[in-house]
DNA sequence: ATAATAGTGTCTGTGAGACATTATGTA
DNA sequence: TACATAATGTCTCACAGACACTATTAT
């Protein structure tokens, strides 16, 4: 077949909301070389050896492998390609944005969630373009908040509105009016995507919250027909 | 480098609106195996030797060398990759959806534009899974047509309202309110993105048109806060 | 009682949707 | 004059935004 072929990859952005209200990116601990014992993205490398049905199996396998991880959303988000980002020499790397649930927590050693602002603002560096790409992740994250439910697949199944909206605010990177959030969940909620389970849920102080549950319907994301945010 | 190596190339999907207000695709003779002869997409293959600074570049590559073309928008949809989709095994395509200049005409014997139609609706087949990657671009536009001035990178610098209602209801696949998309073009002049250039144009009958003057900003599309079609 | 948190109600503004009406040209 | 096409005006509705207000718990 020549040597018409190229160095390919798929990498995953996993993101964790902590119960600081903030994200988290995973990081793996890279065992061979290039960059040897560096904290890098998971990723695994594509090619005809394995037997990957498909480019979204190979980033189901890259989590479930490295982290042993199931996502809660996964979708791709790119492919970047030059000659520069390998020192191997010109390669390919899909990324994929992977959205896990609060309560994950990871056995391994050379597994760690980090803050994803320490990345997205440069003090903490990261081998490759892996900083791109978690900048370009994010911006997908942030976008899709806007106009759709896709934060709150950082929330476990059943959860409450100050979970959505500490979801929401994550991702946006500001404040969100809660009135505003509620009519939107309210919105969810008659379309069938949202079921009132009746119970309630203490917090520490205050008045009792409401747990909710989700039911995504087809396509992972409700869609609302206006922007929030101006 | 052993052989951690894959095939991959960057397919296009370059779309024109023609006089009648639907839109063609762009379409290359195969000069070589496999499916020599055969109608596909214009693509090129990508790896080392090709002094590509980044996957974008080949895109335009691609586009530029077989069928002279510069399109007016060009934007990376996604990555495939699987082992059934190209007969010499497990294959990477990314593809891009680009739009044209409706005056864009084919020098050459072996470039066509056919009605998308007839590829989305299985009338006309194609090599690869070329027919998904159509089908996958499409919705990229038909999606962004409905919250963002993407449509009008099908139009000329100059173009009329008409002009620009048939360019949505293309990429929608449905009659769009004039009266919406004025008040969009409306909103788009107050932010400097569309002048009005006093001139007037004659159709076959009739009270004569505007003229209007895009002036693309960052991103190259306008977005609207809010959806149109409910 | 006080603080903290959850949830509701009210008012405004924007812009899409639908449709009627007016304007300006050709045949 | 008849017709075709462009452009404007009017009214309604949905929903985000802001903020006040009420409700329910713990300490």
């Amino acid at each position: 077949m020549s040597r018409a072929e190229v160095l390919a990859s798929v990498d995953i952005v996993a993101l964790r909301l902590n119960p600081a209200g903030a994200l988290d990116l995973l990081l793996i601990r890279r065992a061979r070389a290039p960059f040897a014992d560096r904290w890098a993205l998971p990723g695994v490398l594509v090619n005809g050896r394995c037997a990957d049905p498909s480019l979204d199996a190979a980033a189901e396998r890259a989590l479930h492998d490295k982290a042993r991880l199931r996502p809660q959303h996964l979708e791709q988000v790119a492919t970047v390609g030059n000659a520069r980002r390998d020192p191997r020499g010109w390669s390919l790397s899909t990324f994929y944005l992977a959205l896990v649930a609060p309560a994950t927590t990871l056995e391994d050693e050379d597994l760690r969630f980090v803050a994803l602002d320490e990345v997205l603002h440069g003090r903490l560096a990261l081998p490759f373009d892996h900083a791109e790409l978690v900048a370009q992740a994010h911006e997908r994250l942030a976008g899709k908040a806007v106009y759709s439910s896709l934060p709150l697949h950082l929330l476990a199944p059943r959860f409450t509105v100050t979970e959505a909206l500490a979801a929401f605010q994550a991702c946006l990177g500001q404040a969100v009016q809660h009135t505003t959030l509620r009519g939107r969940l309210e919105r969810m909620k008659s379309a069938g995507w949202i079921l009132d389970t009746g119970e309630r849920q203490q917090p520490r102080m205050g008045r009792p919250q409401r747990v909710l549950e989700q039911r995504p319907g087809a396509g992972g994301v409700y869609l609302f027909d206006r922007s929030v945010l101006s």
